[in-house]
DNA sequence: ATTATCTATAGATCTATAGATAATGC
DNA sequence: ATTATCTATAGATCTATAGATAATGC
């Protein structure tokens, strides 16, 4: 049993790594406290001397889960070599669609954080702004104002392929939505 | 009290017209048997004549909203000057994204049907294949992959801007994107 | 002394069931 | 006689709190 100042630190971002993840997976309303209190390796009762209300983890697992996106696109966007379809690519794999935990929260927690509370609707409102900036500085073209036009266009795309992508229970159409709105927007932005 | 068997029949679809309305409004996991019975005008103690568990209200709820998309495009579709553009303007309209009850189930219900039984699964997969005929054929163009292939793009485009204009919080951003990915779109198609 | 976590539980809510009531329909 | 709906409740689960326990840190 760590006590420490340093060890609530680190049970607080535990909790909220762990939530960011579980919320993807089912849902902010598919799991309660004490499972993922149990899945952080602590138990439920301990939970309100880290927050002050279940609510309060869905705003920071919301503003956790953004984050991992915003630095996975980051990274993929630091290839050198046509960063706009590694993103493109990236964002659109099967990977991606799998790997729920894990995925873009500006797709995956999309409804969840429009019922949610302004503090997360703050935090995805930010993260689509960073979505948008990277992208209309890696469309090409001339003018600012045409190309993030297209970047919101293209994240649109991206955002909406994916989640339908998710709900078919047909792999072949699944697959076929990713691939055709990947080299769809590559011919249209490249 | 009515209790003929037509009765039950008016009952029975009353109970998932409210479901498909008030899932949409409030997530599938956001709302219990006991207040869907009261919405309907029953007592939630009559639940269990109608379905054998929740879950088959759920799948019969999703198929019904499908259901209401479906109809509401192919009016939309019906008009017979620039309908492409027609079908464009109201999928990505403030009323469309401010009214979640009557919303298109392809993108409200996308997250909550992707982790739903089979039954919802296979009713959103046969309404995303309506979606991508109905736009397959207003799409001009000569090859019939070609125009599939952005219907799969221009579908996706109009799932993932409305579903991003309404987590946001930012009402100037949120008509942005609705108005960009709608100009976009009809750029590219029209 | 303070506090991070634990055990235990209160109170609300949720799905599902049991049995009563009041209609329909043979 | 059958059955659609109602009242009442069982049993599970969920958020939140209370008080105990076992560390840290002055």
């Amino acid at each position: 049993m760590g006590h420490s100042k340093a060890d609530k630190a680190k049970s607080h971002e535990r909790i909220v790594r762990v939530a960011a993840s579980r919320f993807r997976e089912t849902g902010v309303d598919g799991i309660g406290v004490a499972d993922l209190m149990k899945d952080a390796g602590l138990t439920h009762g301990g939970f309100y001397r880290h927050f002050d209300s279940r609510e309060e983890l869905v705003a920071e697992a919301v503003e956790c889960a953004l984050q991992d996106g915003s630095e996975a696109v980051a990274a993929v966007a630091r290839i050198k070599q046509a960063p706009l379809a590694a993103v493109i690519d990236a964002y659109l794999s099967m990977v991606h669609r799998d790997n729920l935990a894990a995925s873009c929260a500006v797709t995956t927690m999309a409804a969840d954080v429009a019922r949610s509370n302004e503090r997360a609707r703050s935090a995805y409102t930010q993260q689509v702004g960073v979505y948008l900036d990277l992208l209309t500085t890696l469309i090409p073209g001339d003018k600012e104002k045409t190309r993030r036009m297209k970047a919101i266009a293209a994240l649109s795309t991206l955002v909406g392929a994916i989640s339908m992508a998710r709900a078919v229970n047909d792999e072949k159409l699944s697959r076929e939505i990713l691939k055709s709105a990947a080299d769809e927007l590559k011919a249209q932005l490249g």
